[in-house]
Parts: C-alpha cells; structure tokens; sequence
DNA sequence: GACGAGTTGGCACG
DNA sequence: CGTGCCAACTCGTC
C-alpha cells in the first residue's frame, strides 16, 4: 500500500482514555490539519488478556466503556466508531500505518513504566515507518514526567512536597471541549502479514480459573464479523460478572453530576469522616470511571470548584486539602509523580522509595535478580493467612466481608482497604504487600499501577506512612461508624443472627448464643486464624526492627539476598518474635503500671513539672 | 536539636 | 464523649 499524496491519515490510540471529554490528546488529533482520514483504535492484545490475571469484575467494566465510547464517537459521526484491532500493539500498529497509509498517530501520555517502554518501541517502529507521534499529557492533574523533573528527578513522597512542586507549576488546566464532529474513517480493511502467528500467546494463561467458554475473540484481527467491534465477555471465554457497577463514560459523567449537583457535599466533602462500613458507597466511586479515563480529572477538579461557588454555605464548614475532593485528586498525582520516578514501584527489590521489611511470602529472586514464577511456597502458615484473607474467611468478620465484598463488587471504600491492607501486612500477618497487591489488581475494577502499589507500601509502612503503632483494630475500627455491622451481615450473611453485640467478634459469644444464631464458629464461620493482640505486638517489635536496620529496596543487602538473615538475627536478640499471649501481655502491661506507680519520686516529679 | 505536623489508631480514664 | 497517653516514625522549619 501506498501512503496518501497528500492530506493526513491520523490513529487515534485510546489506552488510558476511554472518553471524547477533556482529552488534550484527542484535541490535539482533531486539530491536525488537512485529515483526510480519522482512525480511532484500540489494540486488544492476547499477551495482557492471557498474561495478567485480571477479574471479571474490570474485564466487563471495560469492555463496556470501550462499547460506550464508540457509541460516543458514532454520534459524532455515523461512519464512525471504536476500531478493535485484535493484536499487539508492536504487531498489529505497524500493519495499520501501512495498509492505511497513517501519517500521525496520536496518544494520551502513560508514565506508567510499562508503558513507557511498550510506547518507547512504538516510537521507534514509528520512526522507521515515517509515521510522525503526537504523544499528549492529559491523565493526571499535571503531567508526572514534568513533576518528577521539577522535583530534581527525584519521586514525589509527601503531598506537601507535591504541592511545593507543581505550586510553581501553574494551576490546573481548564476542561478540554468535547469534540462537536470526527472525520471519517478511511478503508478500514487490513493486509493480514501476521498469518496465523498472531494468535499465539507462549505464555501461561493466567485467567483461565475464569473462562467458562472457548476463546474466539483472537480467531480474526477485526473480530469474529470483520467489522472491529468491541469484544464480548462470551467472545473472550469468560463467565458474567458480578458486580452493580457500571462501565462506561456516560456513567461515569452521571455520577459525576449527581455529585456537583449536591454543592454542600462537595464543598465538605472529607475522606476520613466517609464511613467504610457504609453498605451504600459513601464516596463517589469515581475511581473506576478515573481510571479507565471515562471522566477526565480536569472536569472533576473544575467541576468542583465551580460547585462551591455556588455553594451557599450551609450544611457544615469547607474542607481543605487533603482530605477534601481536591485533595483525593492530588494524591492520586502524587503517586503518579512517585511511580514515574521508580521503575521497581510495584516490587520491593530495587525499589528505592520501599523499605525493607522482611515479610512473609514475598517476591524471590534468582542470583541473576530475575523473579523466581511460579512462586515458590512459603511458609504453611503464611500461605493460610493468605488463602484466608484472600477468601475472605479469617475468622474476623469485619476483614472477611470487606474481602467478600471486593471480590463480589469489584470495589470497597477506601478505609476498608486501609483494614484489610494493614492486617494483611504490618498489622498482624506480616505478610508482604505484594501479595496484598496482586489479590487487589486482580478484584479492583479501579486498580491503578501507581496508586494501588502506593497506597501499598503506605499501609504497610513501606514507604509515605511510617506510624507502625497505629494498626487498625479488627473489631474497634468497624465499631466506630457501624455498631450494627450491617455490612457483615450482608456479605457474612452465616453471621446475621449474631446481636449487635458480638457481630464484629461472633467467637467472644457463650456457646447458647450461637446455637441460638444458628451458628456455631469453627463449624458455620472459622474461627480467628491468629489472636489480633499478640499478633499485633509481634508485628510492631519487628518493624520497629526492620526501621532500625533502615535498608530499602535498592540497598546492596536486599539485592545480594542477606537483608533477611540481617533482620532475622535482630528479631533473635530483641525476642520479637515470641509469641505471646494476649493475657500474658495484659498482665506484663499490668505489672509495669504497678512498678511505675511504686516508683514515687522522680517519675512523678519530672512529668509534674513538664505539666 | 527541638518541635510540630502528618488524609483517616487504640485504649484507659473520667 | 473528650483527653491524654501509648512508644515513637519522618520530614520540614526554626
């Protein structure tokens, strides 16, 4: 094929931005001059369907956005819609460029490391073909290359330092305008020069523990009726999903109007005041359609800010940053901003903002620093813990149905992440983040490869938090906002006869009471897997160890393999490993007060005069 | 070097 | 229901 005399013939690449609002980089396509052909494209690529293990949950959340957004793009012109090209995006887009006789391609910016190296290739091939790249910011608030690069290409750790950063930055842009037309499309038909090499993926199939059906969606480049239509889930082999939420960029604006439609809720809006145990979400659930790029963060931001405007001031105080909504978006930049600096972000090797901690379960890695897969099993107990938490069956009401829940949804609040993160981890299993992080990109339709690694190692202590004391009580935590464990008693539904009373901790009621609940525990619903004090105290005497070795990923100890034998040696001589029991411990607790009290004189003496 | 702040802790005490 | 302590982290500011 020949390429066109003159005029452009421009692909529009949709990854991060299933939507035609806000979008810099669609904008940016649209103002090419001379188009004599459009071409909006997604590259379906078998290698991410069958090598990441992804729920069914975020499969249909996405196939729906992508069947949302053609329909959006065929309402701006008939000949058009969303091309779904079944391939590759190395093999397939060069095939594209040629038999379309492509001039531009276009995308939104990724500063995911992943996709900085996959559209690093795409560069090259591109330059080789004469196909000129438009690559254009526009996922994030400001863009996190540039942030890194004003922050001495270091990564942005606290959200003071993001703010001081991107403060000398300038504000936040405007919302795009919505495209009012596209050009059309051009011959869409495409020289087939993979032949029948690429449908093949060498790799282990990670999510056929989900396919019910055959696999037909790879069978053809343009789909099974040559049209490039957006995939079904049968079309994939997969199973329906479960859950209520929907996909798709007009859902994702509705929910955003029925928000700013609410002024006072914007303008007082606080994320730690949201209630986790809340069975309606008590937050947006703006986060999947975030992260999908069904709604476009500028709209959000500036529409928030023009909802307190109108504000009348009633309904409580303004809140500020950071718990506010400005707040919640500048978080997630800052992680942005963080991960785009670290290309081991979603590991503890190498990675430099990580602190070592010498989990359980944790990634292991030959001598040559390649990770060892399958995973070797750890410890039995270690991998109960984990099978437990996963399954949502530890014996801890509150934990299992918040796992239950994002498995069944496909999302959770916040705080309930917060829960289930810290007790997975630095709170009482000491098992590492990473195995935390995966059961969460696997069930989370909104997970993102810089929040979700971040807010990781922030629960774990890993990096951005380092208040190791401060763990959340299984039972008192849920307490706080629902005594009536409702959302137990949805997603634990063997628990529901349970009195408020012992709901959150059904294995404290005398025997009569669960046989009148119809529930006995270790029989109808596990008993606790571990007790949450000890467990607890283990886990502080051993990150106050590990904080005190003060190693990070890229430390020579923890790419050499002696970083645990190191911390193993200081748990030995500090006893923090000695398991004891919550009695035990009261009664130590009990004897120091009692020693303290006998101690008359300079104590009491010094903490009177501070006073 | 001290001090206060940091998106969101638990618990005893009054 | 508010206050202060628990045992103590990092970081920026003074």
């Amino acid at each position: 094929m020949t390429k066109a005399k003159a005029g452009a013939r421009v692909l529009y690449w949709f990854r991060t931005d299933l939507r035609i609002t806000d979008s810099p980089a669609l904008n940016a396509a649209l103002a090419i001059d001379h188009t004599a052909a459009f071409y909006p494209v997604w590259c379906w690529d078998p290698n991410y369907v069958y090598g990441h293990r992804v729920g069914l949950n975020r499969w249909s959340f996405l196939l729906e956005s992508m069947t949302d957004l053609s329909d959006q793009l065929t309402k701006l012109n008939k000949k058009q819609k969303l091309h779904v090209v079944r391939g590759a995006p190395e093999k397939v887009l060069p095939m594209m460029w040629n038999s379309w006789g492509i001039t531009h391609i276009v995308w939104e910016k990724d500063s995911n490391a992943y996709a900085k190296i996959r559209d690093e290739r795409i560069k090259a091939l591109a330059k080789d073909t004469g196909v000129e790249v438009l690559e254009v910011h526009g996922r994030h608030l400001f863009d996190p290359t540039e942030v890194v690069k004003a922050n001495h290409n270091k990564p942005t750790m606290t959200l003071h330092q993001w703010q001081s950063v991107t403060g000398k930055m300038g504000g936040v842009d405007q919302p795009q305008p919505t495209p009012i037309s596209l050009p059309d499309p051009g011959d869409v038909k495409l020289s087939d020069e993979l032949g029948e090499e690429r449908h093949k993926y060498e790799g282990v199939d990670r999510n056929a523990h989900i396919r019910t059906g055959s696999d037909t969606c790879f069978d053809k480049l343009s789909g099974s009726k040559g049209d490039y239509a957006v995939p079904t889930i049968a079309e994939m082999g997969f199973g329906q999903p479960t859950t209520s939420i929907r996909g798709g960029t007009t859902a994702g604006h509705e929910k955003l109007s029925n928000f700013l439609s609410h002024p006072d809720d914007v303008a007082t809006f606080s994320k730690p005041r949201t209630a986790p145990t809340s069975l309606e979400p008590s937050t947006t659930l703006l986060s999947p359609y975030i992260k999908f790029g069904c709604v476009g963060v500028r709209e959000i931001w500036w529409g928030c800010k023009e909802a307190i405007k109108k504000w009348d001031g009633k309904g409580g105080q303004e809140t500020k940053e950071p718990e506010n909504m400005f707040g919640q978006l500048e978080f997630r930049d800052m992680y942005a901003a963080a991960e785009a600096a670290e290309p081991d972000f979603e590991r503890i090797r190498g990675n430099s903002v990580c602190r070592y901690i010498d989990w359980g379960l944790q990634n292991q890695y030959d001598k040559d620093g390649q990770e060892i897969l399958p995973r070797p099993r750890g410890g039995d107990e270690d991998e109960e813990r984990l099978a437990a938490w996963r399954e949502g069956r530890t014996g801890f009401p509150w934990i299992d149905a918040c796992m239950r829940q994002l498995k069944n949804e496909g999302w959770i609040h916040h705080l309930a992440r917060h829960s289930v993160a810290c007790f997975i981890t630095r709170g009482q299993c000491y098992i590492s983040w990473e195995r935390g992080m995966e059961v969460f990109d696997e069930w989370l339709i909104d997970w993102d490869p810089a929040s979700n690694p971040g807010n990781w190692m922030w629960l774990s202590c890993s990096a951005f938090f380092s208040q190791y004391y401060r763990v959340y009580g299984l039972v008192s935590w849920p307490q706080k906002t629902d005594k009536s464990g409702a959302l137990v008693r949805k997603y634990c539904p063997e628990l529901k006869n349970f009195s408020d009373k012992y709901i959150y901790a059904p294995h404290l009621a005398p025997e009569s009471v669960q046989k009148e609940a119809k529930c006995i525990i270790g029989k109808d619903y596990p008993f606790p897997i571990l007790d949450e004090h000890a467990e607890k105290d283990r886990c502080i005497a051993r990150l106050k160890n590990a904080f005190a070795l003060g190693l990070h990923g890229d430390a020579p100890e923890v790419l050499d393999g002696t970083a645990p034998d190191l911390l193993r040696k200081k748990h030995e001589e500090t006893g923090a490993l000695d398991v004891k029991t919550a009695k035990e411990m009261k009664e130590e607790k009990a004897m120091k007060k009692r020693e303290a009290a006998g101690d008359s004189t300079l104590d009491g003496y010094v903490k009177k005069a501070k006073r």
